[in-house]
Parts: structure tokens; C-alpha cells; sequence
DNA sequence: CAATACGTGTAATTTTGTTTCATCTGCGGC
DNA sequence: GCCGCAGATGAAACAAAATTACACGTATTG
């Protein structure tokens, strides 16, 4: 890089870097490395903390590759440079060790079990943070902050749970929101929606009929549509904007699938921005909600000062 | 782990860093920094997300000092290199980033609130697996899955959608399973409990009135309680075995809670602690119930293969 | 069996960071 | 007021590190 004159303008890089968690990328793109570039691979996740000490001629050395294969290996998994590969290594493992760190070992079945589950949801999520299309996510954020009336969707028994969530996050902003899993009342509010409408689908499978059905009534009426969804899923072509989330499931049928919490998160996402979004009408329909439980006899423990001391706490928010 | 030749040892460096947190470290030797210095931190503590990603060169050009004085400057911090304060400072970033951004971050775009939620998210996961009980899981998952008859309660917006997730979770290991967010419900269905029959119960508050009253009738009863909750609650004090969750609330409304998160999470872990107890009997039920459902017309997408191909697939299970 | 594509290493080159040393500035003593 | 010392700073040489260019070998395909 050329130097020194202090009139020279900064230049065109120093841009952000591509991805923000390098782990889950590099457990994704694992299948394909070529036996060079595994190696690599190897020698950094067996310590990721001294990967980000080591140089490029130390990491190829204990990898037994050459340099250059260092750094198409840092190329494969989206960074620009070994440079730039160690700091986004060093900002992923810090908050990676977050969860990673908590190793306790356990020795006991219960334990071990719940490591799993939980190191899959928190992975999830993760995952999914990674492969988020923010442009989307912030469309996507538009269009149902500027909504007059908002429809959920979703069919199955994991989105029942799901659906029902979204709907609680959305309703407590002061959104007139109606969440449907049955078919039939899918279509037939989808019918009803209006070009000043959003409706927010959500199918992890991305082919439940009745659900691209609802949306594509609900958009032949002109109503926006968002669906939370895989990639290339009949949901996905369906919507107007898609936010894509593909989460591996698991082979243990006996274990709860964790793409859920990345849907879930992605919902609580777009809450928080269209809570953002509306700024004080939202501010004041929290308030308002909070105010009219208080009346009824339900106090709600507020996370800062609670201003309704009427009766005992009960709870009402979780 | 380690790869090739296990003759190669590592050499003698490449130690960790002595310091920890370079910002702070940067706030406290602030005062005797020389003017140079002074200058360089200034460019560092304006934006330290881009300082970890400059070259020295960069750096030295915007402070408007020669490169050695950021060396010079990077030694004062107790650092033995540029490239090890740049890791250092990429590695403390994120931790405060972590922390500190959750709290106010609305100034910014979609992918700062996605990375903000789903952080919180992942991290609410990680510090319930850390904080778990193991014994008290261990102890709930036998006697759920001894239980005749399962009745799952909680209350309120919040633990809606979750008592519904349990109730499926549990139903499709074939369970008889009922769920209540009714206070008057939970009491009856309470009441009807027999020493056979277990309960799970959900507050993350743990101060929900009905709930509480129906794990103390049902105990009463014989019945084995379970409640997933904080500590030190009228809940937790209330119920057989107690699932201890504590997950710091955020201060920003705008924000769902991240307990939920975590609340799922142990949910989760008990259906596949139950499920791997059952053994056949609960694989059993899992592949009847898929079995119905196609014979409704309604294919499940399985991980491995789909012994289910009678209809075009749409999703019940996400 | 040739042609092509791919993965990989070697060596040259460029970029980046560090050390050495000279200069400058301010300050106190003579 | 002048001298000289100590500390701060930068220029330039030097060293290290990373990237590019290129060539070679191997697998794959028409």
C-alpha cells in the first residue's frame, strides 16, 4: 500500500468484512475442501485461539502445506486475506466461546444430552445469523412496520408454536395480527387482505400448500408478503421477500429439530425492528398493554421499574 | 487433534497474550501516553472495529505519525507486536460488543439487530447449559417418562407459545399429554392427578399464581412436578424437582426476551432425555404418528429417507 | 490417449511491520 | 546565553510475512 501524504483519501477497502461468524462458515464449507485445505482446517479448529497467534508460515507448517494454501483456504471461506481471516477468527471465537467455552464436561447421560440439544440450538442460530440476507431481513421489516393489518401463517406442528410466538411479539407492538394454521382460515383471510397488508409466512420445509396458497392470494390481492423459509422452497418463490434460513437437521428423529430457534430469532428480529421502526406508537402500545393487564389484576415484571404495583406479581410476560 | 508427524513439537511461543481487555488497559495508560501516542489512540478509540482491520501503514497515516510511534504505542499497551494488538483488540471488541451493544443499539440497521437478538439468543442457550442442573434434569426426564399421564401449565403471553411447543414435543413420543394456560383449567385438570401422573410447569418468573396453586394441588396428589423456572421462586419452592433457569433480562422492551430461548432449550432436552428412555416405545409412537399423518395426506419430510411417499410433500413437522 | 481442469508447491514479488539511527525539542545547569 | 542531556519522533534500512505468478503433477473426461 502506497503511502504518506495525509491528503490522500481513504481507500476504497477497509470495508466490513464479509461475514461476521467464521466457525459455523467454516463448518459449512467443510465438505468442500480439497485434502490440502482440510488440513488446514484441521489444525485451526483443534485451537482456534492459537490459530489467531500463528502466522501464515506457522499455520502451513503445522498444517504441512505450502503458504499459498493458507491463504486459499482463508479465500474458501469468504475472507479476502489471512489478515482478515485472523481478526474475524479472534471476533467469531470470542463470541463463539461464549458458548463453546462452556465446556463442562459433563459425565452423566442427562448432561451429555443436554449439551447436545443445546449446543445445536445455540449453533442454529448461529448458523443462521451467518447466512442472513440483511437487505431482506430489512425490507422485510418494512413492509410489516408499514402494515395496517398483518396475517402469520404456518401449518404443522412446529409451527404451531412458532406461529403463536410471532403473533405475541407482533401484537404486543399494537399490530392488528392474526395468526392462522389452519387452511382453509389461511386462504380465506388471505382473501380478505388489502395492498396496505403484509403477511408473514412461516414453514421451515417451505411446501406446505395451503400456506403458498395463502400467499399467493394474499399477494395476487397485493398484499406483501414475507416468508421465513429453506432456499429455492415453492414459499420462497411465492413471497414477495423471502428471508432464507437453511438449518441441518439432525438424523435423531428423537430430537427436536433446532432450525426452530432460528426461526425464532429471525421472528424476534424483525419484532425488535419494527418495534425500532415505529419507534414511540410502538413504545406506547408496550405501555398501554402493560397498563390494561395491570387493571385486570396481572402484573407484569418489568425489567427496569415497575410503574403497575397494583396486586402480587403474577406473570404474564415470559 | 494435532496433525502429521506427532514427533513435531510446538515451539516455544506463541503464548498467550498477558492481557485481557486492551481497551481498558488503553483507558488507563491514557494519561502517560506521549502526544504521538495520544494521536494514535485517538484514531483507535474513534472507530475500533476498523482499527483491527488497518495495517499499520493506515493507521499511521490517519493518526498523522510515523509507524514506529504505532509500534512504539502498541508496546506501551503491553503488547509484543502490532499484529498482537490488533488480534487483542478484535478479541476484547467482541466481547464488549456482546454486552455492551445489546443494550442500545437501535442506531443502527437490520443486520446490527440481528446480530444483537441472535447473539442474545445463542448466549441465553449457553448460560442455561452452564447453569444447569444435571442431577435435577436427570431426575425429571424419569419421572415424566414413568408418568401415565402428563399435564403441561403455564401462563400467559410468553409461555404460550412454549407450552404448546412442549405439549407437541412430548405428543409425538406418544405421551398422553395435555396443556393449560388456563388458570381455572390448570387448577380442574390439577385436581384430577394421580400419583402415576407427572407435570411440567413453565414461568420464567415463577410467580404465576395459578400455576403455582396447580403444582401444589396436583402434588398434593401424588403427582410428580416438575417446573422449569428461576430460583428461590414460589415455583421452584413449590414443585418435586426444580429446573433452575436464570437469564438476565434485557433492559430494552423493544426487545423479546431471551429466556425463551433457553426455557426451549430444557424443553427440548427433557423430550429427548424421555424419548432415548422410552427407547422402542416412544420410536414407536413417533413412527405411527407419521404414519397417519400420510395416510391423511400429509408426507413429513424425515432426515434420512421419506418412507412416507404416497402424496406430494407438505410439511407437519418443522 | 490427448485435453482439460484442478490442486498443489516453489519461487519471485509485494506488502507489512520492526529496528536502527539521526534529528528535533525542551529543559535544567553552568 | 550556551551546553548538553533526555525523551520523543521520523526516515530509512531491514526483516518478516503474505500474496502472486507460474509450473508441475494428477485425476477426469471426451
Amino acid at each position: 500500500m502506497n503511502e504518506g501524504k495525509p491528503s490522500k483519501v481513504q481507500r476504497g477497502r477497509l470495508r466490513k468484512p464479509a461475514t461476521i461468524d467464521i466457525v459455523s462458515r467454516l463448518e459449512r464449507v467443510d465438505a468442500s475442501l480439497s485434502p490440502a485445505e482440510r488440513r488446514v482446517a484441521d489444525i485451526v479448529t483443534a485451537d482456534y485461539e492459537m490459530a489467531t497467534r500463528m502466522t501464515i508460515a506457522e499455520l502451513a507448517a503445522r498444517a504441512e502445506v505450502s503458504q499459498p494454501t493458507v491463504t486459499r483456504f482463508c479465500r474458501t471461506l469468504g475472507c479476502t486475506s489471512f489478515s482478515e481471516f485472523k481478526i474475524s477468527l479472534a471476533t467469531t471465537l470470542t463470541v463463539a466461546a461464549v458458548y463453546l467455552r462452556s465446556e463442562r464436561i459433563f459425565d452423566d447421560d442427562a448432561g451429555q444430552l443436554a449439551h447436545t440439544v443445546m449446543m445445536r440450538a445455540a449453533g442454529a442460530v448461529r448458523e443462521c445469523l451467518d447466512q442472513l440476507d440483511t437487505a431482506a431481513l430489512g425490507k422485510a421489516i418494512d413492509a410489516l412496520a408499514a402494515s395496517h393489518r398483518i396475517d402469520i401463517y404456518g401449518q404443522g406442528g412446529g409451527s404451531a408454536a412458532l406461529v403463536e410466538d410471532a403473533k405475541l411479539r407482533l401484537f404486543r407492538l399494537g399490530l392488528p395480527v392474526s395468526a392462522y394454521q389452519d387452511g382453509h382460515q389461511q386462504r380465506m383471510s388471505a382473501a380478505t387482505l388489502r395492498p396496505c397488508d403484509g403477511v408473514l409466512a412461516i414453514s421451515n420445509s417451505g411446501r406446505s400448500k395451503t400456506v403458498v396458497e395463502a400467499v399467493e392470494i394474499a399477494r395476487s390481492f397485493g398484499a406483501k408478503t414475507v416468508a421465513i423459509t429453506r432456499p429455492g422452497t415453492p414459499l420462497a418463490l411465492a413471497a414477495d421477500i423471502a428471508i432464507l434460513v437453511t438449518i441441518a437437521e439432525g438424523t435423531d428423529v428423537k430430537i427436536p429439530t433446532p432450525s426452530r430457534y432460528a426461526h425464532m430469532a429471525v421472528i424476534d428480529t424483525l419484532a425488535a425492528g419494527i418495534a425500532k421502526k415505529m419507534g414511540d406508537r410502538s413504545r406506547d402500545a408496550l405501555r398501554r398493554v402493560r397498563y390494561t393487564l395491570a387493571r385486570i389484576g396481572v402484573a407484569i415484571p418489568t425489567p427496569s421499574t415497575d410503574p403497575t404495583p397494583l396486586m402480587p406479581k403474577h406473570d404474564t410476560e415470559e
